[in-house]
DNA sequence: GTAGCCTTGATG
DNA sequence: CATCAAGGCTAC
């Protein structure tokens, strides 16, 4: 597999939790943020929820959210809304099992062992984070308030992660989806500082089709000279990284037999180098926090959005250059990016965290890692929800051990779906999508012959891939609607145009 | 209903 | 026998 991994004269990846700073004995509930108490009902909580999920559970409550079932689940403002959080419990991964029926008191029950299990995982990566402290880079103490985010397509609640001293609450009044309007900066910052160079990113997007496909395919500086509405750090992309350029097959790829090689070649061709993508993003978004006043800073929301924003450009782009995309027309190009652009981002997204991720950790197209656990404890139940399932998902393609050749298959896979209304041409993107189902299938079976069924497998695991992704939109509406999203990017533009 | 503290009892 | 994750109790 390509490993770009980290260049060093990029900025390193940070680990932001607030937990760099206490022993681990002190380590939050991932429901409310309180202390946690111990083990109860498959992982570590607090008493508290560990009291009230027992409750639910044996009094089998039925809770109504009275709101958008994303209410904040927190120290302060646990007992607000039960609803949200026994969603959260189980989000989180409390157990129902582990309530016992019988209500017999004392032993021990069937999760002993994944306690045990856990307990070890953390003494390595306390062990671990002993070993690399002198060298990890300090967040300062304003940073300590960095608002932490599950993924940088989520789009995300822009809580701040604040002491538990702190009040939050002014943050919710507006606001009631859960999730803060802290005009804190994020994590970011640590690493960002003077860019200077006036490059506002957020542009006309709305043209993004009617402008940019018309004119293509090739033309030079049809998308960045004769429509504005590419953001300033993808301009170059056509020159740098253009999918016609020839591209050196990574060393270590995994499989290059005659048959595979061949139908992955015109596959992989307009395949972004994680590296390039990376300084880019970063890069954009330093630019516009320098831009912005100190009390003008954006939220991590905001900062997330744009991240999805631009890597979701970045996916336009690489459909836009794939030559069997070129191949249909114009309409049926659009419909399908409209179609599937979320499942794209959450693709690119798990490639990400089965690439580069490490375990318990999101790791952001930014270089940027973030604990799952602080995002836990600090989301509402719908962003909680979706952290959970992908981070589920994510454990079963590396168990699979989902190659690149594979992620592609399925990205091309999930952009050719003839099932899409509205497709004239649908014979042509049903062949394309057979094409690219058999060169998956030889692949799976020449490279990983060891792994029955490997083909099978991973194809089952679209369907939560396309659920994950409608749930993502679901919740990007609602903060859309609630005006959190960032004009003018292409993310609210495609929520748009399918809300229509 | 909540949450902090107490009691219980299988497990290693 | 110590541990610790279950359930129970009770002031609020």
């Amino acid at each position: 597999m390509d490993l770009p991994g980290y260049h060093p004269q990029q900025p390193q990846p940070h680990v932001h939790h607030p937990e760099d700073l206490r022993p681990e004995s002190e380590e939050n509930c991932p429901v409310c943020g309180d202390r946690v108490s111990g083990y109860h009902y498959g992982l570590l909580t607090c008493e508290s929820c560990k009291g009230f999920f027992k409750r639910s559970v044996q009094n089998n409550k039925h809770y109504t959210c009275a709101d958008q079932q994303s209410c904040p689940v927190n120290l302060s403002q646990r007992k607000r809304c039960p609803s949200c959080r026994f969603q959260k419990c189980l989000a989180v991964g409390m157990k129902r099992e582990a309530v016992r029926a019988d209500r017999m008191r004392g032993g021990r029950n069937k999760f002993g062992p994944l306690y045990r299990r856990d307990r070890q995982m953390k003494q390595r990566r306390m062990y671990n984070q002993e070993q690399t402290a002198p060298n990890r880079i300090k967040t300062e103490p304003a940073q300590t308030h960095c608002p932490h985010a599950p993924s940088d397509f989520h789009g995300i609640g822009s809580q701040t992660s604040l002491p538990p001293s702190s009040d939050a609450s002014h943050h919710y009044h507006t606001y009631p989806s859960g999730m803060g309007h802290s005009s804190e900066s994020l994590p970011l910052d640590c690493s960002m500082n003077t860019g200077r160079g006036l490059t506002p990113p957020s542009l006309p997007y709305p043209a993004l089709y009617h402008c940019t496909l018309p004119g293509y395919p090739q033309e030079k500086g049809g998308i960045h000279s004769s429509c504005s509405s590419a953001p300033a750090n993808y301009a170059g992309h056509s020159t740098q990284n253009h999918p016609f350029t020839p591209r050196s097959t990574p060393a270590s790829s995994p499989c290059s037999t005659p048959s595979s090689s061949t139908a992955f070649s015109q596959l992989l061709e307009g395949e972004q180098d994680e590296s390039q993508l990376c300084a880019k993003v970063l890069a954009s978004l330093q630019r516009e926090q320098a831009n912005r006043g100190k009390h003008d800073r954006l939220n991590t929301f905001s900062i997330m959005c744009k991240m999805a924003d631009q890597t979701l450009f970045g996916l336009v782009e690489w459909a836009r250059n794939s030559s069997l995309f070129k191949e249909l027309k114009v309409e049926d190009q659009m419909v399908l990016l409209q179609s599937c652009w979320s499942e794209l981002l959450v693709l690119d997204h798990l490639c990400r965290q089965v690439t580069y991720g490490k375990e318990s950790c999101i790791y952001l197209v930014t270089g940027q890692q973030i604990e799952v656990s602080t995002i836990l404890s600090q989301a509402g139940a719908t962003l909680s929800s979706l952290v959970s399932r992908t981070q589920d998902l994510v454990s079963k393609f590396k168990a699979l051990q989902l190659d690149r050749h594979e992620f592609v298959c399925l990205k091309y896979l999930v952009l050719f779906n003839p099932d899409v209304k509205s497709v004239q041409s649908r014979r042509q993107v049903e062949q394309t999508q057979e094409k690219v189902n058999r060169a998956l299938m030889e692949h799976t079976q020449q490279c990983h012959s060891g792994q029955s069924d490997k083909f099978g497998q991973l194809l089952l695991r679209l369907p939560e891939v396309r659920s994950i992704s409608l749930q993502v939109e679901e919740y990007l509406y609602q903060r859309h609607l609630l005006g959190d999203l960032p004009c003018n990017s292409l993310l609210s533009e495609m929520l748009h145009t399918k809300h229509n």
